[in-house]
DNA sequence: GTAATTAAATTAATGATATTAGTCAAATGG
DNA sequence: CCATTTGACTAATATCATTAATTTAATTAC
């Protein structure tokens, strides 16, 4: 019973990241989040194109926001220090955001249309990832291999972490700060 | 037309994984499959338990044939080959069959159900992923710590490469290596 | 201030999907 | 050869996404 005019773009949006987040992206459906927002479900079309497009803004809004905080991470860091810096920031930001981090993945990778937007910020994530790279004094192809290496150290660590993969009573900070501690060595 | 007695639960997951690997897990539908199948929708509760009775056969499908393979391709093998043979064998399943892969991965995480046979099909990867680094000489501690830093990298960079998300015109076999290289580096 | 315009929410309707219940025919076992 | 069981079918219901058409509230123009 609130204003008329109580709905938009960025609050659809806040309320599906939450409920991704707290419940999954499986969990994400234009109905729910219409209920969610005391809404009749075709109103939502008015702020967002469908479920297509909600979930375009939020694998958008992930993949910007993980950007974000890998480049504050790494601010003023080199080597070792950046790369705990950016590999502590992308688990953290999986553990605290689960739901919107998977929307963030399979977001421009086997995509019909080419979204410029999206790859734009998902080239700002693979450039702080570099930058700490090429830190270390790495150049051409080999930082560009390390990039990806960087990438599936911590994607897999945070996702299988996650996900409960990891079932033993075994302390997962101290696995982490060995996987990244092996980068360190094999590049330091 | 053909035969009244045509289908049973197997044939039902083969055109299920067939359908998943070929347009990926989204693709799959009752009203696909049975399409696929050239029966109708409600035949399919014959032999599986609905849809989710449906995923968590192809679960179960995948993790036991990723167990398996890990199992084969370690046979007699020790240190680094055993490392590259396993790390080469899980690749490689991927490729082939991304959706299955796909499938088993929310398998077991954040279940509420225990699935028992699903929990011993991963406990078997596992298994496979401890001797091959305790083939290393690790032991205790030290060996749990490495077997979640294989896992990491190998399902990270696997599932980053099935999705497309390494944009960057570079070979990814060769950015594989080096990674498995960097691994037995630590650990040689 | 009132009227016109615009924007956003609504109801209504359609199509796809999953699921259940109940029916019917074919294969199997005695 | 008959009875039982198995598996496929039709029919029906519920949920969801989506579009169209309508109403209503807010904003703008005068």
């Amino acid at each position: 019973m609130r204003a008329r005019r109580g709905l938009d773009k960025e609050t659809v949006v806040d309320a599906a990241a939450e409920l991704v987040n707290a419940e999954g992206l499986a969990a994400l459906s234009l109905s729910r989040l219409a209920n969610d927002l005391g809404v009749r479900t075709p109103s939502l079309y008015n702020h967002v194109d469908g479920l297509p497009g909600l979930r375009r803004e939020l694998a958008l809004r992930s993949v910007r926001e993980l950007g974000e905080r890998l480049a504050n991470a790494a601010i003023g860091k080199a080597g070792p220090h950046g790369l705990r810096a950016i590999a502590q920031a992308y688990r953290e930001y999986i553990m605290q955001s689960p739901g919107l981090y998977q929307a963030g993945l399979r977001a421009s990778g086997s995509q019909e249309s080419p979204d410029s937007e999206l790859q734009a910020a998902e080239e700002r994530v693979v450039r702080v990832a570099l930058a700490v790279v090429e830190s270390f004094g790495m150049q051409g192809e080999d930082a560009l291999h390390a990039v990806r290496a960087v990438r599936s150290v911590v994607h897999g660590f945070a996702t299988l972490e996650a996900e409960g993969g990891f079932g033993l009573p075994l302390d997962c900070d101290e696995s982490f700060r060995r996987l990244i501690d092996m980068l360190i060595r094999a590049w330091g």
